[in-house]
DNA sequence: TCGATTACCTGTAGAGCGGTAGGTTTCGTA
DNA sequence: TACGAAACCTACCGCTCTACAGGTAATCGA
């Protein structure tokens, strides 16, 4: 037996690291953090649960990088946001169910005592609501309706945009997450 | 060693039934529902794990007693809610983490595949959008702030409130649940 | 007072979990 | 071509989990 042979040079590391956090996303999403087993993510990549303890040491090492992952991929400048673009956001989020049900998931479990991500979510909030202040404060100014300012705005913005996606992975023939995110945002436009 | 002697004729089954239901919402705070042991619930009213299954034969029998007591508790007639009983309700529920904490884990692992509670919150959903509606009607009207409907507004009402809890819930200190929920109100109430 | 039911218990099966130990093959490099 | 590191494996440990089987003591109605 040798396990070289077929793929030889190709698969590096680092490839294969992604490749794992890949499959991580996807359990995730299917069962949860606490319900997603090494075995499971391991078997999804050709590998057994002991050979990717070879790529990560522990089960909460992966959910790190899962969790690094997704902070590169939404790291978008602050000042390159705009409200549309937040419109476009959640409307291709809609056509990534896999993706916003793991992170959903991880949301909802990382609410229990001594959760790995509840950090990463606490400080995550802290960040994303600054940042939403600064893009209403960007397209709106200082004023909104009822003299709300962008600081007590962002996290309902916030809100609407998790919120939604609750209830569009229950039942997404039922609810419209874009249409319904556009209609939030209408709701800030009135002067 | 006899079982009834100290607390003889008290603890009918009923009484002892809500008091495990009670143990239950405490541990699925704490551990979300899967990782809720039986043994943890068990132990917090003094009985055996196997002693627990005498009341609830299997763990899913016991969620499904803890969904059916939220939806008795919350169980007020739709003509009796008004829009500033949701902001009540808002604050009663800010003072009461230890059950939202419970609801928003079980809504969290709910959209994962083949959670027990999955249809569960799918159906409360649409029953809670529809109830919203009409309480938005019976406040303000068909017409809503920049031509929205109460049908479309429903699903957002619900998006706040939910999307609010898991930021107060990480991080209490920083978000003002109560009051955010109120802007939002405010933001419906211009016309 | 008897007999059924209720309210628990002990014991255990059976599976799955994360993680360790320690091997062997393959590969890159010198 | 020799060697160390990387990439995987098998074997296994100890734990935890749900659930079943079967027992015993208390309770309650006839």
């Amino acid at each position: 037996m040798s396990y070289g042979d077929a793929m030889n040079a190709r698969a590096k590391s680092g490839e294969r690291r992604a490749e794992i956090v890949r499959a991580a996303l996807e359990v995730i999403a299917e069962r949860g953090y606490r319900g997603a087993s090494l075995a499971a993510v391991a078997e999804r990549v050709g590998l057994t649960q002991q050979g990717l303890l070879h790529y990560f040491p522990t089960k909460d090492a992966l959910l790190v990088a899962v969790l690094e992952e997704r902070d590169q991929w939404d790291a978008v400048p602050d000042s390159r946001w705009r409200v549309d673009l937040l419109a476009s956001l959640v409307e291709y989020n809609a056509m990534r169910p896999a993706i916003i049900q793991t992170f959903s998931a991880l949301l909802g479990e990382s609410v229990t005592e001594g959760h790995p991500a509840r950090d990463y979510f606490t400080e995550r909030y802290v960040r994303v609501r600054a940042s939403m202040a600064g893009v209403l404060r960007a397209e709106y100014g200082d004023r909104l309706p009822n003299g709300l300012t962008p600081e007590r705005t962002a996290p309902l913005l916030v809100a609407v945009m998790d919120g939604l996606q609750y209830q569009w992975l229950l039942d997404p023939e039922s609810v419209d997450m874009p249409g319904a995110f556009r209609d939030f945002l209408a709701l800030l436009g009135e002067a």
